[in-house]
Formats: structure tokens, sequence, C-alpha cells
DNA sequence: GTAAGGTCTCTAGTAGCTATAGCTTCAAGA
DNA sequence: TCTTGAAGCTATAGCTACTAGAGACCTTAC
């Protein structure tokens, strides 16, 4: 059993985040010890590492939530799981789309400034223009 | 001269995050039309361009902050921003690893689907697992 | 000249944490 | 066994980076 302490640092995850999931009922409440503390399992850090993971790459908790669920119900409708799965499916592509989008501007931005001053570096004047976008982000959705 | 939706609309910027930006003092206080309104010329639409791709990048508002800081003492070294940028980089880099992970796991549950069985999500073990980390994210400073 | 829609200021709300205060519990050493 | 210092508890407030109203004013197109 791992105190809220341990836990945090085996899955990366600050004490008051997660306090603040277990009230927002991202995770369930734990037991408690006799003297009141919080004690957790290996499937709450399973879950936390999940969520602290889906936060990283963007994914916000509303759709942490989605997908917990595809684990939380295993029977429920294959419809269900599919609509869910979907949906962050589009998400996900979407969200790899434009990163491969932003990886090229900075390998280019990281490419143009070579070693000189910033008066040959062009960092700024490259993430100012939109023309080296490679695609219009002006219409795409919030993606974060 | 473009008014505050124009500039809004042409740098991809909704017109409330501009005013926000300027109470917080990352674009200039702009002229004013006779009746009170802003009016913004070239070099505010570059830099609010360069500021919203900054952000698509990652880079916190302190961080774009210290870059446009550069680029208005051209005579700086550009090392100090290639470090920001390479950093970003990397990042960016480990967020699109595991989103292919996380891709292929979603892809592989929806084919599942198909078939009527959904028992073995398997989607929380593919993020839960820390071995999947292109880095250690553990000891990294906040990346959003 | 009037109607629609853009803009103004101001305040308040949002997500997702993070920090602080003031207290209690726990574990390890003397 | 006592003590002491870290770790935990609740509750509340604050933070970043916006976002959404309310209610009034400006601009433009017909």
């Amino acid at each position: 059993m791992l105190t809220i302490g341990k836990l945090g640092k085996a899955a990366g995850v600050k004490v008051p985040t997660i306090r603040y999931y277990e009230q927002i009922e991202l995770l369930p409440e734990p037991e408690r010890s006799a003297g009141n503390q919080r004690l957790y399992g290996q499937s709450a850090l399973d879950r936390l590492a999940f969520i602290r993971h889906a936060r990283e790459l963007g994914f916000p908790l509303d759709a942490i939530r989605d997908l917990l669920s595809l684990s939380d119900e295993p029977d429920q409708s294959c419809a269900a799981a599919d609509v869910i799965a979907k949906k962050q499916l589009t998400a996900v592509k979407a969200r790899i789309a434009r990163l491969m989008a932003l990886k090229a501007e900075l390998e280019r931005m990281i490419a143009q400034c070579a070693q000189g001053t910033v008066a040959d570096c062009r960092v700024i004047e490259v993430l100012s223009d939109h023309s080296h976008c490679a695609q219009d982000h002006r219409t795409s959705g919030a993606a974060e």
C-alpha cells in the first residue's frame, strides 16, 4: 500500500494534484489508514500514470474521463465504446498531424539559428510568418 | 490600419485574447481611432503572429516575452533562443511518440469492437506504462 | 438615418492545477 | 518510551491563459 506521497512519486504527479483528481472524481476515494491517511494500491497507480500521460499529450480531463470509462465499464455495449474510441482517435490523429507540422517548424528554426547573432537568426521571423505553416491553423479547432 | 477584429482574423487570435495580451504588456498599446477603437499596423500583426505560433509550440508566455526581448536587442547571442527551441523540439518529439502508441491502441480497440468484443481494453495499459516514455518526464519541468 | 454588427470597458468565470495556513499522524532515532 | 521532523490532513486562496457576459458606444452599408 502506498501513501499519497509515494504514489505521487511513482506516477510523477504532485500530491495536491492527486487530491484534486479525487475531488473531481477522476480517481476513486481510496482506503484510509487508522489515522485517516489515504492508502493506494497498484490500480490507483496505473490509473494515475494513465492520467498523467494523457494530460501530457494534451487531452483535457473530460476526454480522459471518457477514455477511462472504456476500461471502467468493459461490459458496456461495443457501440458506446466504439463511439468514444473513434472520437478520441480523431482527436489523436489531428494532434499528431499538428505536432508533426510544429516539429518541422521547430527543426527549421533551429537549423536557421546556426550559432550567429540574433541579427542573422531567423527564429522570430520564422515564427511570425504564417506562410511557413504546414497547415492552416487558423481554421483548426481549439486543440489545447 | 487594422481594427482589432481584422487583426485577430489575420493572426488567428481571438479578439479578447488580443486585449488580454495588451493588458499583460505582451503587445504595446496601439493607436486609437477618433472613436477610441484600437488600430494596428503591420508590426503588431507580425508580433501577434509570432506569439500565436510560439503558443502553439508550447512556449509559456514568459518564454515568449524573453524571445521578444531577444529580438529587440539584435546584437545578443542567438544561443538562448536556440536552447528554448531545442527544448521544445524534444518535448514535441516525445509527445508524437506517445500519441502514436495511443493511436495504435485505439485503432486496435476499434477493430476489435467491429468483431463484437471490448473485454480486453488496454488503453490504460498503453498510457500508464512509463517504459513507453521517450524521456523521463518525471524530472522534466512543466511542459505546458 | 437607421439597423446590424463590431468595439469599448469592466467584471466574473473557466480549467487545471499550486501554494499556504494550521493542524494531525507517522516513523525513526535517543 | 519519548521526541522530533517529515509527511499527511482540510480548507481556502491564488495562479496562468484565456473566455464569456453585460451594457454602452462606434462604424459602415444600405
